[in-house]
DNA sequence: TTAAAACGTTAACAAAAGATAAGGTTTTGA
DNA sequence: TCAAAACCTTATCTTTTGTTAACGTTTTAA
């Protein structure tokens, strides 16, 4: 099977962390792999070291945590996006969330040991650690407004302005899980839903 | 003035992220300066991109946002800890929120085109994309935990975990900033703390 | 030293959220 | 295709939080 074109894809799509030479990119396209998961397949669970961190070429992942037997929704990753539980991959700790996917997925895959391995080599080494370093530091920006939001705004709002700036997600998250998402409950969302419904009607 | 014990106490802080060889270490500490805070001194305000990022030598430092004329206190940083506002700094656009010494602060800091002269200098270019990638990582970690707080507990249960694992904070600050910390309003904490006071006593 | 500001608690009331359950619709999977 | 599961809404009741204000104490700064 010729997955050039995928390739091709990522390594575009990455040009937003790092630009790899195509001497770089030979090297480094070597060290990944495809892999498939169906509906409901996890791409990580918890007690269990994360091994990859994925780059998904389609569908959708969600994380969630489970808490006295209920599933509680923490975050989403769609096409073109990472997916990893990070912490897990770069401590080597067990991980201590579920991470699956909700529609048929597609990823490109790297593991820490080949991670690892493309940092010992001296032809790629210091490109790989500034993809590393670029990686984290956006996810930090993600991760400020994240925490911001919980801080300095209310559930409404924060439902509001999910609306305003990601609605296709409604289009593909079931509400209950967007609810968690947003620190509430789904019955909880369902009544903000009806409120601020009336103010643009 | 011989700021020789300070500095070597940062380059063995720094150990957690990145260890520097003698000669790396002799570069990097050029680019340093000290400053000196005193109580609400701001090293960071809204509407400027911040420009520094801050080892803390001793004080702490507030993290707070300005909402119809409130103030809320998302974070805070202590002694040995570093100091940013981080996507700010990454980039180069203008931050959004105040940090502010809330006692009398020593910072050890390192401007962003500093940090990029090492990026440019061959001799320590590697270990800067090291030591930039491993605080990255390192705040990541901090954050997931942060985020799932959020998600899967409930205001109560985040202060209890802050008070089991963080308690000496209480001592240094002020009450109403710990509730913002929390997500919560100065009135609903006293209530917290007075309904958990009684199953304790 | 002393007046002002900051701080924590409490009260009273309103608003929002959680918990539970029921009902109807849609989706899923055998 | 059809029964089961998943999903969203609504209702009821309880709990928690927000809001505002008052009060007493502590801290701050002139």
């Amino acid at each position: 099977m010729d997955n050039t074109i995928h390739l091709n894809h990522l390594r575009s799509e990455l040009k937003k962390f790092v630009s790899f030479s195509d001497a770089e990119w030979e090297i480094f396209k070597q060290y990944l792999e495809f892999r498939h998961y169906d509906k409901k397949d996890f791409f990580a669970v918890p007690g269990e070291v994360c091994d990859h961190m994925g780059f998904i070429l389609c569908g959708a992942m969600r994380y969630f945590h489970v808490r006295e037997g209920i599933e509680i929704t923490g975050y989403f990753s769609f096409e073109n996006e990472l997916v990893s539980a990070y912490k897990s991959f770069l401590t080597r700790k067990p991980n201590t969330n579920y991470i699956q996917a909700i529609e048929k997925t597609t990823l490109i895959l790297i593991s820490k040991k080949n991670f690892e391995l493309m940092e010992n080599n001296p032809a790629i080494a210091f490109k790989i650690e500034q993809f590393g370093r670029r990686i984290a530091e956006y996810y930090i920006c993600c991760y400020e407004d994240r925490v911001a939001s919980f801080i300095i705004q209310s559930p409404e709002e924060r439902y509001l302005d999910m609306q305003k700036n990601a609605g296709e997600i409604f289009l593909r998250i079931p509400q209950h899980y967007v609810a968690n998402f947003l620190g509430i409950t789904p019955v909880s969302l369902s009544r903000i839903r009806k409120r601020t419904l009336k103010v643009h009607a």
